[in-house]
DNA sequence: GCAAATCGTTCGTTATACAGAACAGCAGTT
DNA sequence: AACTGCTGTTCTGTATAACGAACGATTTGC
């Protein structure tokens, strides 16, 4: 957590959300050879307000957003992804299936899901006896990693962050960075693992 | 009642704009199983504020939106579209509830992976009473269910086949013919949900 | 049974997004 | 030079989105 709240160095927010949003608005503007009143008339924001949005200086209403993405003929996500233009590539990284084995004997993962059928996912299921430690490589860029807990108390390492789940809990993680599962409960644990490979491209 | 709210005619923007973006947030929500206070720890936006743009009282901001749109892993542009830009479930809802639950009610399925995302699978938390029962309409073409039984004992019907799976089993059926689960055991049942769907484009 | 937790809602305050007007910089006319 | 007409920017005041706390209403536990 720590979300830094009640910090606000940069003039609004924006820091984390459409970064270039100001940059993309003023882009398509200009493409369409509109000047800041023309583009205020026709979505019907204010022109000051789109001079500071494009400036980042402001962080908009999702409402005026919208307006001004109608008047651009755009959509919302496109003018946040900053459009990059083709992003999607289709990583249909098969690269090899990370064989995950007990390294200390004390989990064991076996696959009860397809993992030849198409390499979009493989689903496992996990058993770790008690201080039991999975620790995996990285996995192809993009993987996320699903975790249910069944049973036991599992803590997972992914990054620098850590966390707890206990039966009933799902996590979601990026899979893409070095992680770990401890079993850190006292009897087995017992989870079912989806490894879920990026592949739609475009996520954001 | 200072600021008189609760009775107001235009929420705020809506009108044009995100016409169900509230109905739709919400129905994330219950979908990934969240509360109010869980997706506010999750995404950073107050829990006050999530329940007002539930219920259409507000005019979030960009970064809000944005905030919400990714803990519940999906895009401003689904969020906004009403979404179920995708394919699934959606249930022929006779009663529009925007969670999954069985008709007879005792069956629940909670989303706990990825419901969003264009892709590749959807990733189910499937309880069950004694006796419930959950049929599905035949999802899209392609699409093969993946069924691991953590406890009680189900009978699965696709088509004309049926068989019965206990703990620890994992049933792979094609999901795009009409489908039944029944809970056949004395007690509650409870499996975890995979639903692969097929690639689109290219490859077969 | 009452306490503790948790749910969603509402309250009080602060920060700020918004609109419109006033402002500044630069073209072309005349 | 001025006067137009445009550009984009910076000033207001007001409405309100955001947060956090406090609130009743359930639900859970002991």
């Amino acid at each position: 957590m720590s979300t830094r709240r009640g910090v606000k160095s940069t003039p609004s927010n924006n820091g984390e959300s459409g970064a270039e949003l100001g940059k993309t608005i003023q882009r398509l503007r200009k493409a369409y050879n509109l000047s800041l009143g023309e583009l205020s008339e026709q979505s019907g924001v204010a022109k000051s307000i789109i001079s500071q949005i494009e400036r980042n200086e402001t962080n908009p209403t999702l409402s005026t957003v919208i307006r001004l993405s109608r008047a651009l003929d755009t959509t919302v996500d496109e003018v946040l992804r900053g459009e990059t233009s083709s992003l999607f590539i289709e990583h249909q990284t098969k690269s090899g299936i990370p064989m995950l084995e007990s390294q200390d004997g004390l989990c064991r993962l076996a696959i009860v899901g397809p993992l030849s059928l198409v390499d979009s996912f493989q689903w496992y299921d996990f058993h770790a006896k008690s201080k039991g430690v999975l620790e995996s490589e990285p996995h192809p860029q993009g993987t996320i990693e699903h975790l249910y807990i069944v049973s036991g108390e599992l803590e997972i390492t992914t990054g620098t962050e850590t966390k707890t789940a206990k039966p009933g809990e799902a996590l979601r993680y990026r899979a893409d960075v070095p992680h770990k599962i401890v079993n850190v409960g006292q009897g087995d644990a017992h989870a079912v693992m989806v490894l879920a490979l990026r592949q739609t491209g475009q996520g954001q």
